[in-house]
DNA sequence: CCTTACCATGAAGGACGTACATAATTACGA
DNA sequence: TCGTAATTATGTACGTCCTTCATGGTAAGG
């Protein structure tokens, strides 16, 4: 599992995987006249890279409590709110599904961590509430998550942080229009 | 599963996600001494958000044609190595367990895309190697995968493509670095 | 030679996520 | 008003990724 960090740099300094580059040439490769694809591949792998370190640093952090990834996204955004949240709306914000949101809950209230009360304005849905003792852990997780944070993030400056924010959205958003884009054809015929 | 995807602008113009920052402003907030506590939540929430992203749009390229995300990895790189790579070597570059790139060898190697071969040097160690059906399968994967990453980071610059990956590369270095310490530090006593 | 370390894999399990079907409820249109 | 369609949460059933621990085969160094 100790894997050998051996990331090299670019004449302009900037990091790169030397594997993921060979494999990458192969792939993306030949044409000169398009270097943008090697690129985002390239990118497109560093996002899974990241991601990657940033949920092994959760789990350190909290999976060791009893609380998993997911269930965590979750309770942090009830955190936020004091009425509640339904369950669609939660996974219209976290972008899955409903039914796994429907999952997530089910190890949240096992764990007292939250609560499901019926929302009175509609009575199919409901409302997903944090408890105190939901509070109370994330109470108790603050300052260990504000300090793997720091670590994780050390050497990157306010601004980096906000253009790397930036263009993961800009990914995001950009996938978004994508995919609506997608069904839609597929939904309708062809040409608008 | 239809997001409504509200980003908001910064006043500088960057991308945020008002939910994110609503959950985290009640978790890493109130210190005004501490604002980069904030930002590095949400930059993390970001990574994670992209991910998915990138990872949504992977799927709809190749789940379809029968190979899973771990798999395509796995396929990819050894489309960059003639000779084979041990499953060992895969493991340590992907940043997974070992006993995990056995299980995505056995279905790679049940749909006929890579074998395993001897390692004539070392008879404990298997070489992976991509078959001429794995190359081909690349081969029809190349064009719709290039368009959908070029459709995926569409607006991205060149070097805003070369900036994103130097910054989620640092991220897993950092990370890396971290879990060595930590892995020293609860192997060894306290004190260097 | 023999102990130690390494390699791939079997076994078992956890977590995330999906699709489809269903019952309850709401919204809307004739 | 009544009936049809849409929405909400959830049950059922899967698939994939990833992990840890245990094991048999092999290499390396004393």
């Amino acid at each position: 599992m100790k894997d050998v960090h051996n990331y090299d740099r670019d004449p302009d300094g900037s990091l790169y995987d030397p594997r993921v580059r060979a494999a990458m040439a192969g792939f993306a490769g030949g044409d000169p006249a398009d270097p943008l694809t090697l690129l985002t591949c390239e990118a497109g792998a560093a996002v899974r890279t990241a991601y990657h370190s940033v949920e092994r640093m959760r789990a350190h952090g909290s999976q060791g409590r009893g609380v998993s990834a997911g269930a965590l996204d979750l309770l942090l955004r009830l955190n936020g709110s004091d009425q509640g949240i339904s369950i669609g709306d939660l996974a219209r914000a976290a972008g899955v599904s409903s039914r796994n949101v429907t999952g997530l809950m089910d190890t949240l209230e096992n764990d007292g961590l939250a609560l499901r009360v019926p929302d009175p304005g509609d009575r199919r849905s409901v409302l997903a509430r944090i408890t105190p003792a939901g509070r109370a852990w994330i109470e108790a997780f603050r300052e260990p998550s504000r300090l793997a944070m720091r670590a994780m993030f050390q050497g990157f400056s306010a601004e980096e942080l906000v253009v790397f924010r930036d263009l993961c959205l800009r990914l995001a958003a950009n996938q978004h229009q994508l995919a609506d884009r997608l069904s839609h054809l597929s939904q309708n015929g062809d040409q608008p």
